[in-house]
DNA sequence: ATTTTATGTCAGCCTTGTTGACATTTCAAG
DNA sequence: CTTGAAATGTCAACAAGGCTGACATAAAAT
């Protein structure tokens, strides 16, 4: 099928993986995976009176254990005023502790606690867990095929920062 | 490498594609890639002073021409009023025609008018050019696995709208 | 005749993003 | 040593887009 509206569909390949319908597959795709990839964290953040804000920044402060407020911004994408709001919650819940540098006195190194280690785990097994049994279903050449094209979804800024994550 | 603090990291398969690290890696491309995958649309949204939700729900309006209202609820998966406030504003933009239904009156179906067409093609656009970029760089392999990945992720409910909406 | 369904709408609340302004502490450079 | 830049925190205000609850209307179904 050729959407007639679309300008792009002159360079589209005879290759039949580079069909119109195979993109707008990938597009719906995406989007009703992102749901079911977010549905179990949810679930258990609503208990703790968190959202998807907090599970970020838990995972990646967990991820990157040390971490200045700075290089987590840069992580996350948002204003330091809007992660501020959700670190201070954080840190006065006492799920995250912020140490002032020893080389350099003006950052602050983020950590997990015991208890926000705690909550992290709950959250990061929900998601391996749908992760696992997707994997598992889909099978090893699928996930390599998942993989590459994730990869080449994001942005290349986006992507630079994602191998700089993977390289630690 | 075990993560110690999984509880599923014992019914870890030994297959190399079931590592944690593979499971992390999927989840962490997942958050990237859905960045980059938003990031071209928001950008066409801005100038018009629209946002996500009016992106989907033109997008849906477009591919299941004369919708009821409930069944585009069903598809975007939120509440009536928050939807409602969307397509009010699309409506009285002039983007979004609401019929009356033919045989059940209670009924409105939606449809795209010119102008809601319009900035439908410009979002899809600048979103299959993304997907096709992405696609024709990781190969015909890799799409195949993506595609059946990113299915298994889905939750059983969305899986089932997902193939209505592939029925059609 | 009554109830249910499909839709719309009002009000209010929450999370999470934004901008702009400003303060503090500390580092670095002249 | 002074001055400017950097890292962080915070206040205020605003917007998008979720949510709940309540209520109204028209039409269909029972």
């Amino acid at each position: 099928m050729v959407d007639k509206y679309s300008t792009i569909s002159t360079e589209i390949d005879k290759e039949l993986f580079l069909t119109e319908d195979t993109l707008r597959f990938g597009i719906e795709a995406m989007f009703f995976a992102y749901r079911g990839f977010t549905l179990d964290p949810d679930k258990i953040l609503e208990k703790y009176g968190y959202g998807r804000a907090h599970h970020r920044a838990v995972h990646f402060i967990n991820r990157c254990s040390g971490t200045t407020v700075n290089n987590l911004l840069n992580i996350l994408g948002v204003t330091k005023q809007s992660l501020n709001r959700v670190l201070r919650k954080l840190i006065s819940d006492g799920l995250v502790r912020s140490d002032i540098g020893l080389e350099d006195k003006r950052e602050r190194h983020l950590h997990l606690t015991e208890k926000g280690f705690d909550l992290e785990r709950q959250l990061s097994e929900a998601q391996r867990r749908r992760m696992y049994s997707a994997y598992k279903k889909a099978g090893l050449d699928s996930v390599l095929g998942f993989r590459k094209v994730l990869e080449c979804l994001m942005d290349d800024k986006v992507k630079a920062q994602f191998d700089d994550l993977l390289e630690q």
